[in-house]
DNA sequence: AACTATTTATAAGA
DNA sequence: TTCTTATAAATAGTT
């Protein structure tokens, strides 16, 4: 088609090359929109020249992985199914780990256990009071960590409760003179009203009651 | 190019269509064979008809593979690319749920509860004996199926004792003589006997210990 | 890039 | 489907 007939080999002269594959490359994808359109048909058309300029047609109403999906599987070819296989079979295994770790935390929360054997229960039984033992061994610590606060604060009062109590009787006697005249007597608890200069306060002098059921950290 | 011209337009008869499909599908393959040779170019071109066949050509001298490659990367399209992280991103969430599963087993196993607050422990405690009421109702069915079941041997053996002295008097009395005379007074008992024909046999006569710490199933 | 003679593709008909 | 053929379309070589 053309004024003269022509060989299907390689163009030898570079530039005429060039011409006719730019011109044939035009009519191609024409012809694959032009098919596209009056027969329904998908069509995938990629073209790489030697410049390395890619040129591409993918009929509308469809995707290049859509095509591909069809071409994979009308081939045997595997394209990238072979790159995620592996990741498939780690999603098996891992889904798997999960559905055996979900049984059994229903089984430790008391679910589905009707399909139990009686040897079978009693694992899940030792476990759970395993469990429990645990966590009372751990609350126990609560329990004696808020003792220990407690105490220390109670000596803390005491000592404070004593330091005001002589000051006042200090302050008494002066009437107005020297008030810092011993502060430097009771070290760890006067370091405090150095810095408050006697500001007012209330001791608490009750023990505290255990708080073992509101949060504590 | 034909004996009339045509739209560009949908071929709304079908066979047409079909006839056309074939025939320009033909033509573009050709097209694309012969621009491979003239022009050294490289083409990928998969056509999908109606009828789910798929047609395909590629260049001799290169693959599926190589030509996706340099389209990804002309295009910045993510074909196998895109299913890769959907994948990966799959893993990562099932992996993430696995973890905290984990986490959870771990603690109602007592285990790495040193981070816990109080308010945490006692939820725990509370779900692990939640766990441990639901179990000892399932062993309690199974302490009183084992009941049900020792009752009812108890009582078979007491009958099946009494027939035995029934039996052992009647043979004193006929001393040899029709040892079958009544035979069909304890119908449900006396059944095991016409087939065993007086086979030597115990009786268990002690009530049998609940058998709580064995397997039932 | 435009032109155009010619080849090629193909629409319609058999 | 396939063949035929008139005609449309593509394009090789030219300008």
């Amino acid at each position: 088609m053309g004024r003269g007939k022509i060989e299907i080999k390689r163009i030898e002269n570079s530039s005429n090359r060039q011409v006719t594959y730019s011109k044939r490359r035009n009519g191609i994808i024409k012809k694959a929109k032009e098919i596209t359109v009056l027969c329904d048909a998908k069509v995938s058309l990629i073209i790489l020249g030697s410049s390395g300029k890619m040129y591409e047609f993918i009929s509308p109403g469809t995707t290049m992985i859509d095509i591909l999906d069809v071409y994979q599987k009308a081939t045997g070819k595997k394209l990238w199914d072979a790159k995620h296989e592996h990741l498939s079979n780690e999603i098996d295994r891992i889904k798997k780990e999960n559905d055996s770790m979900q049984i059994e935390l229903r089984h430790l929360n008391g679910e589905d256990i009707q399909s139990l054997s009686h040897k079978e229960l009693m694992l899940l039984e030792h476990s759970l009071e395993k469990g429990i033992a645990c966590i009372k061994d751990k609350q126990s610590e609560f329990v004696k960590m808020a003792r220990k606060r407690e105490e220390m604060l109670e000596d803390e009062n005491k000592q404070l409760l004593y330091e005001l109590h002589r000051r006042e009787a200090v302050a008494a006697a002066n009437c107005g003179g020297d008030v810092y005249h011993h502060q430097q007597q009771q070290q760890r608890v006067v370091s405090d009203y150095q810095t408050h200069q006697m500001m007012p306060f209330t001791f608490r002098v009750q023990p505290m009651q255990p708080n073992l059921h509101g949060s504590i950290n």
